[in-house]
DNA sequence: CATGAATGAGTATTCATTCAT
DNA sequence: GATGAATGAATACTCATTCAT
């Protein structure tokens, strides 16, 4: 048998069809969301055939929650080892702020379109998408979210933080980041702007007297 | 000006046809967002004919356009008023939180739609809208967003706040909201979820010495 | 209310759009079958627009089965009038002959169509038709082919017949029938065709003694 | 001719792919008809590649027509034998039915199958067979169907049958038989089914006088 | 020969919009 | 103004067939 490297449907530019079209896909999705995103235009854009797409994701609707999914395993990993890392709590949730705002610099649009598609985060809602691929959305974005909550937890806890309810402190730094990463608020530093939200939801805008 | 009673097409239940469309429209949409909302649906809705819709309406989208609005337009008086109000910038930021966490527990779901339909406030974006269209969608975003901004950045040069990017914190503040509405954070006492993220927003989570 | 004649919906020529649909579909039906017949011929040969067609028939599914059904109705009368009637057995039985021989001249093909869907009147088969449509299929079959058996069955009991399963004659005959409008073997004379084979079907083709 | 065990392509179990493909091949035309058997099942089913199907076959459409063939084959053969032989009309027809019958209880599904496509018979039709492809069916019916005409011409030329056409009789014969075993008529003794059959078509449903 | 990844022509169905009454 | 029948452009998905390995 033969390398990975002249494995079937490899292209010559090393990639395979299958990651063209997700590829495509993602474009496509980000551009214009999942109800306006043509299954023609990610094939165009693929450079593939239609029959292609339909080989490798059983459907519209998979096709883009494989997408969802494969671009934010890696972040997704990142974000569990800092939770589950020894750091104090306010250290801690600086790190997951950067990481959220470097992963939203190039998914937002794609993040808002899922968000949006299952609507509310488990709610019954507007989309077309299967209850039950809706449900698998959910868990994803729980779990996520939940990471944050633990940390935030641990920071009440130990006595870091106050006054607030973690799971609402979670969801609110994340719709902060997606909405920053959005605006285009985030623009060339990333850590900066980062920095600038931590600060903001550490401290709030009150301004704290000098002594 | 004749009285609503004399008013053309007023029915019997003292509701104009156009106003029962805007109102089984907010139900829809609400309920399945822009695309996934049929004009039939609307119209059965609504209990007038689908012919009707467009005698008021050029389209869906402008339909669409009106609806938000108008159910936002008694928010932004409001929303302005305080913003224009004699009161210092704190005791302002609260107001308007107030303000709009009872407007989102009502309108969080035409919003966010809106939202996804203008994709970004402003950015080259995924719906159909008429590029025309989105720009009226950003220009009643910038006005509302604006309101808080000027609260935030009369507070900052008065002293009342610190650190913070005006546009930012106003933005921020507004995600914070719609976010809570939408997850059904806001429960049955939108008071006590308001003064819960004013906390937050002004004072952070970090724990505060007593002394 | 206008009369019949000025309803909506009723053409120039006098038949109703819905008319034009099932006497198109009748056609394609017919000569292709239901998987072959596209809804792009029928529409064309109906000139009609294909939205029309779906605001009729709620899928192809559906205007194959009203169109069998409406085709049948005057037949399936005729038949149980005559099985209830006050004749002896064998003059029914060449009547319902001369019926179903007459009725299959015109629509032997779409039957064909419709027993090859619902494959073997009952079994688990090979069409998409759902489960539940046919079942409504094989009812209308057993209800006509009832009728059939139940004058086979009240001849075996008065004396008139002998030596048969009503069941299984019932289901030959009108299996010959069929055949025979398939074959093009009924000709111009279907009457002919039904003396014919109702003496083939009362005597079999053994040579009787003359004595 | 070499050995079977040295034949090219066969398999260990001592079936050719290409016998592979004709089994799978009549289980999947027969359970779902032409058009809903889909190549890929059939590869599934034969534990073999899709392209291998296209090195034996040149199209689907001859794949089904090939199997029909090799699986009519012997029964023509035995047909054919029984015309020839020497024996009276009725002891040749009654021997045909039994041929016929027992052909039938495992070959039903695929000539309903093969005779819906063909349409008739040669009329016309509604399949995508090429015409030219839908000849060779026409004759292969044909020569089936005239043994059967041949031995009813010859009962009535030696005075043992009377009162019918041979080649309406012939066809009677074979849609009787077929409809038997698709409606599960001839369940588990064939034998007896067929002496049902051959008693009625000898001799009618009417009751003779014992006399 | 055997294989199965790639392909695209073909089809049912939806739904915003129009316009004659 | 009110209505709803008629329309057709737009779109996801299927599956027979090819061909490079």
């Amino acid at each position: 048998m033969r390398g990975v490297l002249s494995d079937p449907a490899v292209c010559a530019e090393g990639r395979t069809k299958r990651q063209q079209i997700l590829d495509a896909a993602y474009q496509v999705f980000s551009r214009k969301g999942f109800h306006r995103a043509t299954v023609d235009e990610i094939v165009a854009l693929a450079d593939t055939g239609k029959g292609t797409v339909y080989n490798y994701f059983v459907n519209k609707e998979r096709l883009f929650y494989i997408l969802v999914r494969e671009r934010s395993a890696p972040f997704e990993a990142a974000l569990a080892e800092v939770a589950a890392g020894p750091e104090d709590s306010p250290t801690k949730l600086r790190k997951i702020i950067r990481l959220f705002t470097k992963f939203f610099v190039d998914n937002a649009d794609l993040w808002r379109v899922m968000i949006h598609e299952m609507r509310g985060v488990g709610a019954e809602g507007h989309s077309k998408l299967a209850p039950q691929q809706r449900e698998k959305y959910r868990e994803d974005m729980v779990r996520i979210v939940g990471d944050v909550e633990k940390v935030i937890r641990d920071g009440l806890a130990k006595g870091a933080f106050a006054g607030c309810d973690p799971k609402i402190a979670a969801y609110s730094l994340l719709s902060v980041v997606l909405m920053m990463a959005f605006q285009g608020f985030v623009g060339d530093d990333p850590e900066a702007a980062a920095e600038r939200v931590a600060d903001m939801f550490l401290h709030g805008i009150t301004k704290r007297d000098p002594g």
